[in-house]
DNA sequence: CTCACATTGTGAATCCATTCACAGATAGGT
DNA sequence: ACCTATCTGTGAATGGATTCACAATGTGAG
């Protein structure tokens, strides 16, 4: 009983979709931890993920996470486990720039929920939303941006700025040191290689629904 | 010149991630177009919507539309095929469902733009926000959505309820004839098979975002 | 203590989107 | 009118995630 959370190697390089299903699988497990459950079947988990057992076991084969045969996985260990990939022990600071509607909806959404990442800091180039505290949430001017992103050690942002504001905002914080980022502009980044950006595009999203809403067809 | 929209064939299944990037490069055709452009190559294109030239043709190729070598691909006649793909010429109903802070956003957000897709119904289960006009979109207490889904002929859906009760909603809007959602609420639904779901997890994506922050690589 | 069998862990097979690579086509130059 | 450079259209190759399928495991029943 040497090894509190039982992980074997974290050599190979995971899967994008794995790091997604990780995240979703860790939200399932507190909820079903909080309400008294101990051991979970990769049939269980893949039920409430809407995935297949097998996808589920080789998800936590990747992270080297190891059940019992009959038992299933310890609940508490494989969220442990999940804790110890998605956030290596320290809680990540992210940015969020344009405090406009779909930010403001974020930062009120965000204060107080998931502690593993938190918002130290919002920039709006808009003078009547800086300098001011939304949310629990400091809002600085775009201006400052290279300071306050060098002083609180940031790497991740959340771009909510109109469209055609999007790739010099994201230029500009690439070279401020940010490396990955989520993008909720309808366009896709231009970035140096290395960073990393998911689009939030919910037009594409939109037209996706529509068009399958006169299809037959299924995910 | 008797073909104003050259669609050869629509026949085959059109993968989800190419309907994704139609919808994609709709909106830049859009914009290029409005800036005078009328004729594009597949890597300007595919620079455009960060993709490969190849990927632009395989996916022109999937709905039939045809360009011709050294002058490439017209681009009015081209957003008139994705039009015709995409949004059957016919403009699509949506609801919404939960109009909080991100319905709100959402609501706020898409009057006046995207014309081919129309929210012309909200629903909350809350009396403050029920009957009332938000945004230019009606909103009706959530008892009502047989009647109003029925009514309207609606068959999409945008699910903007707090996790606990996305499923509860989800079920309802199934059996009232919603086939398609736009699902912001980060559990995965439990759907008939032919229902088609999109998730929108935004905390998954913050964790994948805040993983990439610390790791060096790239999607 | 032994046995039976549901479940895990994983190599191999499969599936499917993406990319390669090139034959075929054509606009523009001479 | 012909030639050339360059782009399109697409069959074939690639690559990587998912699923299959089964040997190995160890728990719980008797
Ligand atoms: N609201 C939605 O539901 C929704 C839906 C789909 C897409 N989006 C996208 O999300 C983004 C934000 O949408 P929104 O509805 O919140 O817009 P918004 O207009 O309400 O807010 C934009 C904010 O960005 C600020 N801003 C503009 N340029 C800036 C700059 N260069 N630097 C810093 N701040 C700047 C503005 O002052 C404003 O506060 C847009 O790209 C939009 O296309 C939003
Ligand atoms: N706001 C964000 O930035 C954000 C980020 C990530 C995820 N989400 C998800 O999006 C969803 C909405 O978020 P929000 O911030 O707008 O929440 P919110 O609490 O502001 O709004 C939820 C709305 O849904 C209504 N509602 C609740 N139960 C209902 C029911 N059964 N039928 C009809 N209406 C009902 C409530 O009255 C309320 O108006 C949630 O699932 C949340 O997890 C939001």
């Amino acid at each position: 009983m040497a090894e509190p959370i039982p992980i074997r190697q974290t050599a190979h390089r995971i899967p994008v979709q794995t790091i997604g299903r990780l995240s979703l699988y860790r939200r399932l497990l507190l909820e079903l931890s909080a309400g008294g459950m101990r051991q979970i079947y990769s049939h269980q988990l893949a039920s409430a993920a809407v995935a297949t057992p097998a996808q589920v076991r080789r998800d936590l084969m990747m992270i080297g996470f190891t059940g019992s045969p009959r038992k299933g996985y310890a609940v508490d260990e494989l969220i442990a486990a999940v804790n110890g990939v998605l956030a290596q022990s320290v809680e990540t600071s992210v940015a969020l720039v344009g405090v406009g509607n779909l930010g403001r909806a974020i930062l009120a959404y965000y204060t107080n929920r998931q502690p593993w990442v938190r918002f130290v800091a919002a920039f709006d180039r808009d003078p009547d939303k800086a300098n001011r505290i939304i949310h629990g949430c400091r809002v600085y001017p775009f201006e400052q941006a290279e300071e306050v992103l060098g002083r609180e050690g940031i790497r991740a942002a959340v771009i909510a700025v109109p469209a055609a504001e999007a790739q010099r905002v994201a230029d500009r914080l690439a070279l401020a040191g940010v490396r990955s980022f989520l993008n909720f502009a309808p366009v896709r980044l231009h970035l140096p290689t290395g960073a990393f950006v998911d689009d939030m595009d919910m037009s594409t999203a939109l037209d996706r629904v529509a068009y399958y809403a006169r299809q037959q067809r299924q995910t």
